[in-house]
Order: C-alpha cells, then sequence, then structure tokens
DNA sequence: CTGTTAGCGCCTTCAA
DNA sequence: TTGAAGGCGCTAACAG
C-alpha cells in the first residue's frame, strides 16, 4: 500500500489530473457525477494529497509556525492547546518552535522559519526586545508572512497584530485592590527585567502605588522555585515586618512566597495579601488557595490563531491590538 | 528582499545550480574553493533552501510528526521540551498534533500524519489502545514511517519502539515503602480505566499489597481538581479513619488528595503518608512537600527523538523497549 | 466542464 | 569536480 499520487486517481477515475485536483479544491467546478467517480476512486486507493507537492505548487502550505519561549510554562501550554484547537478549524498544522535556550540567533531562526513555507507565524514570548520585534516586521513587510503576536506586547511600536489582555490595567487594579484593604508596603514580585509583559504589570503597579502615596517595592527574582526561595528568605528575613502585600508575575512566584511567608510564622492573608498572576493549577492546589488574576490563555491563542487566519487570507484586520478581558479572582490569599 | 532561490545563488556564484545544491547537501563532493565562494554568497543572500521543494526532490522532509493527548499536563509539556530540544541537533522540525477532543477518528488524523510527509512519528497518549496500536504500526510497516512511543506503553504488544520508564515496579516500590512504614490501609487514587500507564501502576501497587497481604483500595476519580476535590470529599467521609497511605498516580491528584485531608484534620504524614508521581513543581509547591517518583520525563523527550532519527537514518535499535532509571523522592509526604 | 501544459525549487543520476 | 537534464506530485492558467 505505497501512496497513491494523484496520477493514479486520475488513471482509475479515467479523468486527467487536473479534474482530481479540482475536485479536491475547487469542486463546485466540477461535474457532481464526476466529482462522485474521482471522490470514489480517491476513497478506494486511500489517497491523500502529498503536502509537500501542493505546497510548492500554490506556494501555501496550510501550516503555520508556532514560536514559544518554553513549554514547561504552564500559559504557555494552555495557549498551545487553544492554537490547535482553532488550527484544526481551518485543516491547518502546526510547525512547532521552542526557544529555549536554543538559539543562539533569533534572526536565523526566523530564516529556517520562512524556508519552512509557513503561512504565518505565531510569536509568544514576553522576552521580545527590539532586534527581534523589528526582525518579525520584516518577515512580514519583505516576505509576506502574516505575524501575529499571543500574549505578548511590545510596547514601544504596534505594527503587528496582538492579543492579549491588559496586563498594566489588571496589574493596577490588583494594586489598587491592596491598598484598599488598608494594605501599606506593597510588594512586587517580579523577574529580571526582560519580559516585557511584567514590564507593563510593574508600571500599573507603580501607578497605583504612586496615586496611593506609598513606597514602591521591586523585588527582582527568578521563576526557578530552588532560586526564589532563597530570596524569598532574606527578603522575609530583612523586610518580614513590613511587607503586608504582594502582588507576584506568576500564580508560581506567588505560591513560593506564601510556602516561605507562612514558613516564618507570617499569618497569609491577615498578616500579608498575596496575589498571583495567571489562575493556573498552581493557584486553586495552593493553601491557601490564591487569589490572582484570571487570563483567559486558551482564548488568547484561540483569537490569534483566528486573526492568523484572517490576515493570510487577505482579509482586513480592524483592530491591531486586541485586548480580552480578564478577571480579578478573589480567593483565600486577600481578603 | 523576497526569497532567494537556488537559482539566484548560482548566477551569482558563477556555478550550476547542481553545485549549489552539493555545497549544500554534499561537501565533500565539491572544490574548497568554489564551495567557499558558494557559501559566501549563500550567507549574502540568506539563502535558504525552500523546504517543500526539497521534500519533494529528496522524498524526504526532516520533520517529524508529534502527537500529544493534551498539552496542559505538565509531564507532556516536559517532554515535548525534551523532543525540541534533540529534535533541533539534527535539524528536524516538529510538526504538533494535540488530540484533545478534536479527532473524532483518529485513523483519519494518522492518514493526515502521512500526507504532512513527516520522517518519523513521535506518539505520546496514555490512552493508547489497541485500535491506535494497530493503526501505528500500520503506518510503520506499510508506509515506511517509523514510529516511536513516548511514555506511553501498550502491554499487550511490543512492535514498536518504545521509550518509558518502569511504572510498574515505581509503583511497586512506593507502595512498598508505605507498607514498610507499617501502612495498613493503603488507598491507589487513580484515573478512569483508559489510561495504559496507569493501568500499570496499579498493577504495581496490587503486587506490593498482596504480597503484603493487606487490602486493595482503589479509587478512581478524574484529573480535574474541582471534580476531584468532590470526590476526595466524600472517600474521606466515608474512610477517613481507615486510610492511612495514599499512592496517586498523579502530583496534581496527590496535592488536591492532601489538601482535602488536612482539611479534614488528618495529619501528613503522620495520619497518611502520601505519594505522588511525576515530581511535577506541583510537588515542590505544595505544603507539606509531596514526596514522589522522580520522572525523567525530559530525558524520556530526548531518547525518544535520538531513537526515532535512529530508526530514521536506517540504523538498528537494539532494545525495542527502553526504560530510563525513575527516582523515589522522599519529602514531607512521607515519614 | 475538462484536458493540456508549464512550472513551483530542489535533488540526483548521467555525462563530460 | 562540475554541468545538463529529468523528474518529485501538484496547481493554475489557458484552451477547447
Amino acid at each position: 500500500m505505497s501512496k497513491a499520487t494523484i496520477y493514479n486517481v486520475a488513471i482509475k477515475a479515467g479523468v486527467s489530473l487536473a479534474t482530481v485536483s479540482r475536485t479536491l479544491n475547487n469542486p463546485e467546478k466540477v461535474k457532481p457525477e464526476t466529482r462522485d467517480r474521482v471522490l470514489q476512486v480517491i476513497k478506494e486507493l486511500g489517497y491523500k494529497p502529498n503536502a509537500y507537492a501542493k505546497g510548492l505548487a500554490s506556494r501555501k502550505s496550510t501550516s503555520v509556525a508556532i514560536i514559544v519561549p518554553d513549554m514547561s510554562r504552564s500559559s504557555v501550554a494552555e495557549m498551545v492547546n487553544g492554537i490547535a484547537v482553532e488550527a484544526k478549524k481551518y485543516d491547518y498544522s502546526l510547525i512547532l518552535y521552542v526557544l529555549k535556550d536554543k538559539y543562539a540567533d533569533e534572526t536565523e531562526m526566523m530564516q529556517e522559519v520562512v524556508a519552512s513555507q509557513a503561512d504565518g507565524i505565531l510569536y509568544m514570548n514576553d522576552e521580545i526586545n527590539e532586534e527581534q520585534y523589528k526582525t518579525l516586521n520584516m518577515i512580514q513587510d519583505e516576505y509576506g508572512v502574516p505575524v501575529v503576536l499571543a500574549n505578548t506586547v511590545y510596547p514601544y511600536d504596534s505594527s503587528l497584530t496582538t492579543v492579549s489582555i491588559d496586563y498594566y490595567q489588571a496589574a493596577y487594579e490588583v494594586t489598587k485592590q491592596l491598598i484598599d484593604e488598608g494594605r501599606k508596603n506593597i510588594f512586587m514580585l517580579t523577574t529580571a527585567r526582560k519580559y516585557m509583559v511584567n514590564d507593563l504589570k510593574e508600571a500599573g503597579y507603580q501607578k497605583a502605588i504612586e496615586e496611593a502615596g506609598l513606597e514602591m517595592n521591586i523585588f527582582r527574582t527568578s521563576g526557578d522555585i530552588t532560586v526564589n526561595t532563597i530570596h524569598f528568605n532574606e527578603l522575609l528575613k530583612e523586610n518580614g515586618h513590613l511587607i503586608d502585600g504582594v502582588v507576584a508575575v506568576r500564580d508560581s512566584i506567588a505560591v513560593s512566597f506564601i510556602n516561605q511567608a507562612i514558613e516564618k510564622g507570617r499569618k497569609i492573608p491577615e498578616d500579608i495579601s498575596v496575589f498571583g498572576f495567571q489562575n493556573t493549577k498552581y493557584a486553586s492546589l495552593s493553601r491557601p488557595k490564591l487569589s490572582c488574576v484570571d487570563i483567559p490563555i486558551i482564548d488568547i491563542g484561540v483569537k490569534a490563531m483566528y486573526l492568523l487566519k484572517k490576515e493570510i487570507d487577505g482579509l482586513h484586520i480592524e483592530e491591531k491590538f486586541n485586548e480580552l478581558p480578564h478577571n480579578i479572582i478573589l480567593r483565600q490569599t486577600t481578603k
């Protein structure tokens, strides 16, 4: 049962290969009877068009490249789930690129993506910088391959379609909430300054803090649990008596902090109120259960793929910058 | 700067396109000087061979299909990370298929995979059944596309190369450990009976229990936290006073159980010892910290991809069934 | 509505 | 060591 080609089908159905091609791609252009006959033969032979020949001839691949930083982050994984669901609707296949310490030169990787003939690119990388943004822009303009940023924002430019939530506003809201609880020493637990999205959260936090005339406290640590555990221990030793509110840029960071705080005898939320970001399983599995910003990450994936498909089809996209609504989930780490 | 073709390179370098093709695929067959010249032009033009044309002409795609059940499970995501790292070494691209409630007919999806011209298939699906296994076998035999099962085992047949750990033995070991602690009423918390891997864990649990002359208690629930929380509540209400040991098939299930047990006033590990499976972030973030079986999931991904590459290259694989070593991690939920 | 005919960009004998 | 030429399987005008 070696693979049947369009040629085999044509012969067996007594038509030319053009007709076979048509019944597959423009069925309305072929007479119903012949169409049915061809379809019948296709079924008998188990014929599936060779994706490569098709892509070469049509200069379209019905595949999109999806570029992510690291699968193990649950926000990334969930988003990919959403993308996959939507891509399936259009019969698009997904070519996956995982950035994680593998591509010294990201520009080169982009070239690879272009060579892969993907019809479009879904880019998710919260470490995006100017060079990468420019490269993406270049690919879109020069090569005509549409790019959509998913859960990734680059605040200094807005020529690329992006789907995200309003992280600035979300951070502002939760910080405000802590202030309204009467918290005076609110810390933001964040990562090294290279994650754009986290910069946005910091800005939102800052706005709320300044409005209330409080003092800003930005504490940078790692996403790695063993590392941030040590950092939090030190932080709590030095400032343990001061901190009464925390906004963490990720759920897992929030939970890790809570664990250390409790170990140091602090009561959550009596002594310290804590907010996380994302609403992952960590949030519901932690004790006390974590209050957090709920990010519709699957929807972000779905919408990003949806918009990419529109761009691939040459349709006009009304809004370059798409913000999905977020939710504040109050559980047990806040009052 | 539209895409450069091999033809452009040939002209600019003053050679034929055959020579360009050779310097890329069989560099040793071209004189160093011309090779360098060609390479130089390639660089200048930013030329990347069109993957589709290449695939069509060579009947190889340098891409592998990777089939997974659901990205949001952290074991799956981690494994994909491992696969990506290894695939990068061979310059293979990854075509991702997510099964999650999307393919009514999996056989049809396999056809899609074949049509995609993937050189090989990495299959991960712990719900694998006879039909799926047969389809995979057929694809490997009829179409000559190698298949490797990653972290999924099908105990009733062994014609497909598989990479996993010895789940049976691991479950046996942790159950034994609980028995050695003096536990008498050890429950296994597992899922609906469709996950092969979990069947293996049950068997290992059973062996240890029977050896010790104890009573088996298999409790089936869902992986969904809100669902299993309810189940665990009922379980603890009915048997709360009996249970003194637990082996859960996933970390998240273990943590969810622990949370409910503590809420019911049970002390962990004094009253109940608990083991999880996988060693995910959930295990280190939970309080008390979860003891569990550490599964080298990234290595499984790496090795699966490694073996697949060997098969693609037509190399002989000594061992069809590859078991990587696991570890028992003792933390705070066991004595 | 259907068939003929060029390619799509690259690899790979076969000669030179 | 190199070039010429014929496909790989399919799409897309262009005729008919």
